[in-house]
DNA sequence: AAAGTTGGCAACCGCGAGTCA
DNA sequence: GTGACTCGCGGTTGCCAACTT
């Protein structure tokens, strides 16, 4: 009874919402000298009346002196498309690859960035169309900005390393009466080879072709697809390279939302 | 200028897994 | 073996500034 009574007066104290600079600095002189860990009890020895929890929160996402601020880099945005294509929300294990953000602010990104495109696409952020865009718009723009920005950031060289077992498979190529109206699209994130088959090749390696068009992903014919799709040798197009200005910065905007969904048709190797 | 809406982000909540006495 | 405690994760909420009407 009276312990219940103890913590109930205890609980009553504790606060909650928006931290204070006091607060703030309180912990961080704890946690400074004392490490991180055991954060109920770093709660009360630091004099906070904060859960430990909420100690802890405060601490990973937002005091932690190794967090990088500011926005994604297009190098990070890839990532975070790629690794949640294989993942899922798995918020924490994407963090890891990409030190100095964190989960919460992964996550935060991903509703607030993506999966406003995807409303607007009226999909659902983890659909096969969806991701599909991604793959062929968002993906390849990201790619071409992180490479004309010289390459993978500095941070990122700390990141663990991704066995390509790990990785969705190669991005695909855009059919070309699509690619011509898009631009600039390369696709080579992990395999550069895989656009560049001939169509022996391809046949050797028996990939299937879908196409994604309003009716949903049908498969196509190997050879009607591998017709239009293997001229691209290394499926780079030149010109029009507006739209990669685009989607390297914001994925789709509005009149490219409506022009994919009129059914700019896209072949995709699976 | 004011009211309403939207976007971004920090913080909270509930739950499950791990640890330890 | 088990119950209490701690930690970490993913989902959700709430606040506030910016934007729109």
């Amino acid at each position: 009874m009276t312990k219940t009574r103890d913590r109930n007066s205890e609980e009553s104290e504790l606060r909650r919402g928006p931290w204070t600079l006091e607060e703030d600095t309180l912990l961080i002189q704890y946690v400074t000298s004392h490490g991180e860990g055991r954060w109920n009890s770093l709660a009360k020895d630091a004099g906070l009346k904060r859960t430990g929890k909420s100690c802890r929160l405060r601490w990973l996402n937002y005091l932690n002196p190794d967090i990088k601020r500011g926005n994604f880099t297009p190098h990070e945005q890839l990532l975070i498309l790629e690794l949640h294509s294989k993942w899922g929300n798995r918020w924490s294990k994407i963090a890891k690859h990409l030190p100095g953000r964190t989960d919460n602010e992964i996550k935060n990104y991903w509703r607030t960035r993506v999966q406003k495109q995807a409303r607007q696409l009226r999909v659902d952020s983890n659909s096969t169309k969806f991701l599909e865009a991604a793959r062929l718009f968002w993906k390849p723009m990201l790619l071409e900005k992180t490479t004309a920005d010289g390459g993978c950031s500095p941070s990122m060289s700390a990141a663990p390393p991704i066995s390509t077992a790990e990785l969705p498979p190669p991005p695909p190529c855009p059919k070309p009466s699509s690619v011509e109206k898009m631009g600039s699209i390369q696709s080579q994130l992990y395999s550069p080879d895989y656009c560049n088959l001939g169509k022996s090749q391809a046949e050797e390696k028996n990939n299937n072709y879908y196409y994604v068009g309003d009716e949903g992903v049908q498969e196509l014919e190997l050879m009607e697809a591998a017709d239009s799709y293997l001229p691209l040798y290394g499926c780079h197009v030149d010109g029009a390279d507006w739209l990669a200005e685009e989607l390297g910065q914001s994925f789709l905007n509005s009149d490219e939302l409506w022009q994919f969904k009129k059914g700019e048709e896209l072949i995709i190797g699976v």
